[in-house]
DNA sequence: ACGACATATATGTCGTGTAATCTATTTTTC
DNA sequence: GAAAAATAGATTACACGACATATATGTCGT
């Protein structure tokens, strides 16, 4: 197999086994990753519109995230205001019961962290990054975390 | 930004936006992504079980992959047929169209297979590569692509 | 004010991805 | 040889994720 073809799986490989692992810690707590890397957003940002969300998602590229933000307002973590300046805009913000979760989310996140940082005992983890940064480059997703690296600071939150 | 959560994201980023590139490049032969894994193996080990094939699979994990065949057998790509020693093994292979369907595959892979080369010019792919391997190993995903390595030579097609 | 256009969000459809559960059939165990 | 366990596969439920399209609202030129 050549080594282009494997590195194509095992980036497959690599996601969905991540996914997967956050997926089952996060359980406990009644989301899913996708959820999760949502309400960490609105932690971080504070008030976001749809579209703004949408600009920083890694898990969702393409079009806004309503459905995905429609079950977080269901499940009254996610509140949605329309402002008066902008019929068009929906400001989302996180509920007291959406914060009380985000802090047990970056618990969780924390170990990830760690089983990471282990995983990469003996590897240089700039290299990786630097290639996988120079792949997304430009594309959509990487745009999304570009965008989230960038103002990460600044922000208050 | 902590190197491990950046990480985290660029391994969603790239899954996501190599899948999404591959996805378009297939989109004229009419299939998916993971489809095109199925017809894939099927091409390179012949014929194989229902479980069989989901040993090799990195694209699902947990259960035997009825849905992704069903829908290649309504479309006239892969065979199902029982044999009479044990009626619950189901033997799949490809139809002729899947076959004709497979050699397509390869020419629109080795583009992606191409454009990671170009990609990983500068980098050290085998340190990405081992990075990678040592965090799925031992977790489904990762031995479904072990499989694939492993069994690749000594198998006619 | 009107229409053309752009923007923000919503909706419909299809195909996964994961997990849980169900059925049929073998294999094991006594 | 019959009950129990294991195995192969199917079915179901839920939430994405990508794409296309629709709807509502704003903006601009005239």
């Amino acid at each position: 197999m050549r080594p282009a073809e494997e590195l194509r799986y095992l980036i497959l490989a690599a996601q969905r086994e991540g996914n997967r692992l956050l997926g089952q810690a996060l359980r406990p707590l009644g989301i899913t990753s996708s959820q999760a890397e949502v309400i960490r957003i609105l932690q971080d940002r504070g008030s976001l519109t749809l579209n703004g969300l949408g600009d920083l998602l890694v898990c969702e590229s393409g079009n806004s995230p309503s459905r995905l933000v429609d079950r977080l307002a269901s499940a009254g973590l996610v509140n949605r205001q329309v402002p008066a300046h902008d019929r068009r805009h929906i400001e989302l913000s996180l509920t007291e019961e959406g914060l009380r979760l985000a802090r047990q989310i970056i618990e969780i996140e924390e170990d990830l962290y760690r089983s990471i940082d282990a995983a990469s005992e003996g590897h240089d983890l700039d290299e990786i990054t630097g290639f996988l940064r120079a792949f997304v480059t430009g594309l959509p997703a990487g745009q999304a975390l570009a965008r989230r690296i960038v103002t990460e600071q600044g922000v208050s939150p």
